[in-house]
DNA sequence: CTGCGATTGATTGTTGGACAATTTTTAGTA
DNA sequence: TACTAAAAATTGTCCAACAATCAATCGCAG
């Protein structure tokens, strides 16, 4: 008998997370937007304690942010906060593509895979699909980050790029960066093929620390908030708490 | 009138996870111990879905894991998990570290502090004060990171750290590392001092990783599991899932 | 005796209602 | 208008119950 990965039913929590989740990534719920708990049990038609809970899940990926005795709400976007997530990303995204590529975890089929993200990047460009060409752009980075077999990794740039996926689905900016990405993505591919885990890291490195300064360049250029007007604070400023 | 910091009252949660946490920390439950929602309930005089909440929070600091329809257990410690925290901690805190100082964001104060935490390692090691000695450890590294004003970063840090303190305290192998840890951080503090970020991320980065080799070596003399006795499997080793 | 399946018990998942604590809104007053 | 106080809305917490699932027990065939 062969081994059968078995699918747990997901919990009803759970459900509901994805189903609040959905609907923030559709762009139904904008950032800044309260989440009330009776409403929000009413429309799903579950408990209060249920959604609570889901909120909470939300929570923990950084979609949500909850107050105490105020609720929750799809997180808002700072530049700053967008800054971080940037960082953070440019740190960690390569080095788990280093840890692929000295356990040689890539498998032919993963490249293929990446090829095909690239191919529909491509594909959707052309085809002015938005939505296809983000999905496609996530699809990459997540499957470069998994091969890295570092769990807690994983886990860590999972919530990091949601939120990426929050920001860029709330501004438009991101569209005008198509085509830089796509080169871009190519230049990452080539340097995994030849299999030099210090050069791809570098790579990588770079492309996500430029998209990132991209972005809030052109943020700042068009005085967006991203919800919460809050200082526009450039790249490596820091403020004193 | 000045501006005053409120301090918002601890909600219900927050108590109990805290003392859930600090039972933990002190070794009353150990890891594996499952966490029955009922019986934490009747101990602590609250209800169960406040234990719930409690027990969620816990997870999502890592100290606690959840199973479907199979309850919370205290986390379990695999040597590679371990790898997994202190090669994210190798590569985040030297980078919080290294924008403390970019940012000028350490202040006199802030370096007697360090001195001090230095000051009480040596004190505490002298009186053979475990407890303190590994606490004014964790207080070293966390005003490190804290001064790096990246609240992502911090927040994650703060994370690793205490995951880090769940490990070394259900292990006295910590111990024969005392004297060496010390004289590692009088060479952080130098650096630090001289004021040049690359030479002071590149010490800690040593710093913390031959902390984590140094301990997973011993660990696996030892033949311990930390709870979990799953493959012991060295350093970059990876395996496929 | 051992290995297997069905039954039982224990524990978590979910619901609904209720009340307390707190925030937000509204109304009223100087 | 600005400030204060009452009212409404919302979250925090509790309780009791039932459903869904897991763990342990028991009985039975081999």
């Amino acid at each position: 008998m062969t081994m059968r990965e078995v699918v747990r039913p997901p919990t009803l929590t759970e459900t509901v997370a994805t189903a609040i989740q959905e609907a923030i990534l559709r762009g139904d719920l904008r950032p800044g937007e309260p989440l009330h708990e009776v409403e929000l049990s009413k429309n799903l038609n579950t408990s209060r304690g249920t959604v609570r809970e889901a909120l909470r899940l939300l929570q923990r990926e950084g979609l949500v942010e909850v107050f105490v005795y105020r609720g929750a709400f799809v997180t808002e976007l700072s530049p700053r906060r967008i800054w971080e997530i940037y960082t953070l990303r440019a740190k960690l995204e390569p080095y788990a593509l280093r840890l692929a590529l000295e356990a040689k975890a890539c498998t032919p089929e993963d490249l293929a895979g990446l090829k095909n993200y690239l191919h529909k990047m491509g594909e959707s460009e052309r085809s002015d699909d938005y939505q296809g060409l983000i999905t496609a752009d996530m699809d990459f980075h997540c499957l470069l980050a998994s091969r890295s077999g570092h769990a807690l990794l994983i886990n860590m740039l999972d919530n990091l790029r949601t939120l990426t996926l929050l920001f860029i689905l709330n501004t438009k900016l991101y569209r005008s960066d198509m085509v830089a990405d796509e080169v871009s993505h190519q230049a990452i591919l080539d340097v995994i093929l030849t299999g030099d885990p210090e050069a791809a890291e570098a790579t990588l490195a770079r492309h996500i620390t430029d998209s990132g300064t991209s972005l809030l360049r052109r943020m700042a250029e068009v005085g967006m908030t991203v919800g919460n007007p809050l200082a526009l604070d450039q790249g490596s400023q820091l403020t004193r708490t």
